[in-house]
DNA sequence: TCTAGTCGTAACCATATTTGTTACAACACT
DNA sequence: AGTGTTGTAACAAATATGGTTACGACTAGA
């Protein structure tokens, strides 16, 4: 499958932003945070930029510029921040629509659809469980 | 996220196989099958070759060769078939680490892979609860 | 033994997604 | 006015999936 770590990247973001705020700081700029996780600041802007669409960071521009959460740790979930970032489902359909003159052709896909609506559904309800503020407690305790 | 339809054309496949023996054929050829995906027959090899590896299917060389299940359909759970075809994990850590100085940087990585963990499982769990058989009886139900 | 049909697999291409990178205009604080 | 950062476009690299052609390996049956 095709590993995706944007939801890694996401999380670790937004964790530093709330750490670096609970230390007394107002904004955090993309640079700062491209350091911490090891990649290049546009890709920390891309990704700010969707999770700003979703209410959860704002920025600031001009000089003494940066970012900064809309909420609290506490608040957001993982489940959040996966709707944020993640478009499409975890599993597809047919890339091309089978044979509908087939039995199985033609039935398998609003079973398999049944099926992996299920299974977003779990996955979600987990994704629900952690928040932030949990990912930052356990955080600082491995350190 | 790159939206993966193995799994479906692996149920496609597997539940076209049991429906034909069903029916009275012993062997089923990924022509036939290739035909009702809608698709070439050696994707449907290469397919085919992942689950006998994983002892849910055989097949037979030569003249009036083709591809038999190795079980029964009430015996293979979705999450067998998923387990056969699918390597990687849903969701990825970095892709570079990430910086070790940093508080973030360095407990990020176990406490994202604890979360991940609970989420493929609940994946898993509900995979499980699917066998090719009911999604055959479903897919007669559509038609 | 020959023939025909199918598997098994390699090789290659096309497409899509993610990630990394450079570049630069827009903006706002000092 | 100068400076630092956002916002965004453009492009390249890497990876995964899916489709296609090609061909040797194999075996049932003529």
């Amino acid at each position: 499958m095709s590993a995706n770590s944007r939801l890694t990247i996401a999380a670790h973001t937004l964790t530093w932003i709330g750490l670096y705020q609970r230390r007394g700081h107002e904004v955090a700029t993309s640079e700062q945070i491209a350091t911490s996780v090891n990649t290049n600041p546009v890709v920390i802007r891309r990704l700010l930029g969707e999770l700003r669409k979703a209410g959860l960071v704002d920025s600031r521009r001009g000089a003494g510029a940066g970012w900064m959460l809309s909420r609290d740790l506490a608040s957001i979930t993982l489940l959040d921040v996966y709707q944020a970032i993640e478009s499409g489902p975890v599993f597809a359909l047919h890339r091309a629509a089978p044979d509908p003159g087939c039995v199985v052709g033609h039935g398998i896909g609003p079973v398999m659809t049944a099926v992996y609506d299920d299974v977003e559904a779990a996955l979600r309800g987990e994704l629900a469980k952690t928040t932030l503020e949990d990912v930052l407690r356990d955080v600082l305790k491995v350190a």
